[in-house]
DNA sequence: AGGCTAATGACAGCCACTGACAGTTGACAA
DNA sequence: TTGTCAACTGTCAGTGGCTGTCATTAGCCT
């Protein structure tokens, strides 16, 4: 009754390895030649040649080009939120967020660097950010990230979404701000994660000056 | 040399008007198709039919399905802009964001009634919100309106976006929290302008609670 | 070795969307 | 009024994303 995901130690088949392989192929193939001639100017059909594969098989792997494109930012994510659930418990949320997102960059940038190259990462941001359907659906997607912390929040705090808005709302800040930040990074000069950080920091650092009643004096 | 659209009290042409009324009828049959049998459901030779006219036809009055499922939303845009620069200059940014929404949602819902029953555009939220594609595209258009806010509110306080984070930071903390008003009151069950104003205004007024350091003693 | 099943390829088809060209119709002037 | 021009439209052909189906291949397990 040994099934092929068995015990911890164990190598996973040839049969998953290849799929393995296959996936990251085509994942990176897919950035490749996205981020070299754009991703609207490449046709599925070609990604699917690159790899050495029929077209049908791209399908099966990923549920549409945009996936493809945007699968790349799912492997830090997880990480994220372990960040985030790790925070301690004195922390005030808008405080965990902060620290867990800025301890998160690096752990992100190397599990993805297991994948795919770093600079090819890094440049597909800038491609999402400048590809209006991309973008569309990254935003799509962050938007449901933003539902999972703020779960998360809710029950760091130990509140239910339903009876008290602080957690909704305490995330859309969040949320707000680092889309901000997210898009001066990506259309910016610098696309290093350094960049990243420090623009995240002096984002969130403006949230309370930019709440004050008068900015003069601020 | 007097163009097509003449003199302020001058009525349009005939061609125009026809315009016009093509470009309702399809906004209107997309809209009724889309909220009675689904988004994906709805071909365009299905919404070119019901206004007898082309499928090529409607590409030329809308880009897509999408835009054609999102126009409407356009329509009371202008009304908020509006209402935000006609705020007085000793409002706070965040303080004349509230009141240019609470105020704008009057003037968008009676331009709205002109074009497309009320009922049917109420209907339109919980479909693009339940619609992963449309979800998509109107994210990323509320993104790029929110840049357009940015340069009001910098205009407002005299302050050059690119030195000063204020301005972006306080209009993506008014941008998150009204996507996550959005999205509560469209998935919920009172699909209605007062219900959509209550929430706002709750929303907006637990954004200085949320960002306590201790949300027990709040 | 041989049966089972997951993975793949090949093919046909749907639909959103686009370019090109020809026909029709409102606008405007002679 | 009539002729000319430009705008609007319909038709047709084609591209590309995406899906269902079915036969074939290839890892897995006894």
């Amino acid at each position: 009754m040994e099934t092929a995901e068995a015990t911890a130690a164990e190598r996973p088949g040839l049969r998953e390895r290849k799929k393995q392989r296959t996936h990251d192929a085509l994942l990176r193939a897919s950035l490749e030649l996205f981020t070299t001639q754009g991703y609207e100017a490449t046709t599925v059909d070609e990604i699917a040649e690159a790899v050495d594969v029929s077209q049908r098989t791209f399908f099966r792997y990923f549920a549409g080009k945009e996936e493809a494109a945007l699968a790349v930012l799912d492997l830090g994510q997880e990480h994220f939120f372990a960040a985030l659930r790790a925070r301690p418990a004195h922390e005030a949320p808008l405080e965990a967020l902060r620290n867990a997102v800025l301890e998160g960059w690096d752990a992100m940038g190397e599990a993805v660097a297991e994948i795919v190259p770093v600079d090819l990462y890094l440049r597909s941001y800038g491609m999402i950010e400048s590809t209006p359907a991309l973008l569309a659906a990254h935003l799509r997607r962050a938007d449901q990230v933003a539902r999972e912390i703020e779960a998360i929040v809710a029950e760091r705090e130990g509140l239910d979404v339903r009876t008290d808005p602080r957690p909704r709302v305490a995330v859309a800040v969040f949320a707000g701000v680092m889309r901000v930040t997210e898009r001066l990074w990506a259309m910016g000069g610098d696309l290093s994660m350094e960049a990243m950080r420090e623009l995240t920091a002096a984002h969130l650092d403006a949230v309370r000056p930019s709440l004050a009643e008068k900015w003069r004096t601020g």
